[in-house]
DNA sequence: TCTATAGTTCAAGCGGTCTTGAACTTCATG
DNA sequence: CATGAAGTTCAAGACCGCTTGAACTATAGA
């Protein structure tokens, strides 16, 4: 007695039959794209957006209805949601399960895992790149290959500085929301 | 009569057995990852890096064995980075094979590509937002629905923000560490 | 022109990630 | 404690992009 109604025919057109209203399916897809781009999963994007968009808290089981999501794929993904602390899960007096709202702004996680996992990497980059560099010292590779060597280390630190720089601007750009950065192009 | 000798065993422990001196693989490996990070291909990465160590111009054969990769793969990979010129082809006179040669960094690559692609991509986001918040409005939904609907273009907008200030950084970063441009354009 | 080698194309295969759904566990309630 | 709904887990499968390799085309040299 699940939601048979809704999980039976997805259609040939591929047009979604949940009821959230085209609007809401538009900028639910939307945020998906972008939280996408950072690297994140589609749907973590497209749950978060919901909740934020109806503020208010609904239960799993109503978010795999309107979203057409599964059981188990709504249950990983507010698990993930709630551990970046962009939504919350609350439990009403009476009622048997749990609800989630949105909490924060997106970015949030976006800086958060950007900056475990994305410094991470370039992090590993850079000893890969310094430890090549040893190899070919002690090898005597020629200067040439030396010097390209460093240059290529200039590479990932650009690469790390312009990380960084990013996250700083994405931080203020949200708390300074309006203002300053017209609209160009 | 290609390459048998090299492509044969992989070996259990994965290591390749090219003649690439080891500092060398190391480095090329690095920069197919820093590549990777920024959406290209691991292997346009390596490609690049093999050439711009070694600072020669080398046959689509010789890439293929020294980075262990298929003809085909050579040729579409060579295609990709002569495009966005980062490396050249020429024909040496008593050789029957086009040679490759290193041209510029790949800094060049990764800002062009980002340039056309991931604005694109943010700029189709955006214009979805800007449909929602049209219909939200004319299907007359509740304020706060709206002033949401337009916080979530704000974070598309703070992203491709973001981006723009984190190309103008990166040519920066190359520009002044390299002083291979003079000064500004 | 003919032949051999270089170079290109693309369907099929491979590998990695995301999603599903059924079995299982937890929990509120009677 | 018993029951059923809520919630979790994870193996299997869907999905997607990258790579391979064989067929094909182009080109240099004889």
């Amino acid at each position: 007695m699940k939601g048979y109604l809704w999980s039976a025919t997805p259609g040939p057109g591929g047009a979604p039959l949940a009821h959230l209203a085209r609007w809401e399916t538009v900028a639910v897809d939307a945020v998906g794209n972008v939280i996408e781009f950072w690297g994140f999963k589609r749907n973590q994007g497209r749950v978060w957006a919901f909740l934020y968009l109806r503020d208010a808290a609904f239960t799993a089981a109503e978010i795999e209805k309107e979203l057409e999501l599964s059981k188990g794929g709504v249950s990983m993904l507010v698990r993930d949601l709630e551990r970046w602390g962009v939504i919350v899960r609350v439990r009403s007096p009476g009622d048997a399960s749990w609800r989630y709202r949105a909490e924060t702004d997106l970015m949030k996680m976006a800086r958060q895992v950007i900056e475990e996992r994305e410094f991470a990497f370039i992090a590993r980059i850079r000893l890969d790149l310094d430890e090549a560099l040893r190899l070919a010292e002690s090898a005597r590779a020629n200067k040439e290959s030396i010097r390209r060597l460093k240059r290529m280390g200039q590479l990932a630190e650009a690469t790390e500085r312009a990380l960084k720089l990013f996250l700083r601007t994405s931080q203020l750009d949200v708390k300074g929301m309006f203002g300053v950065f017209a609209a160009r192009s």
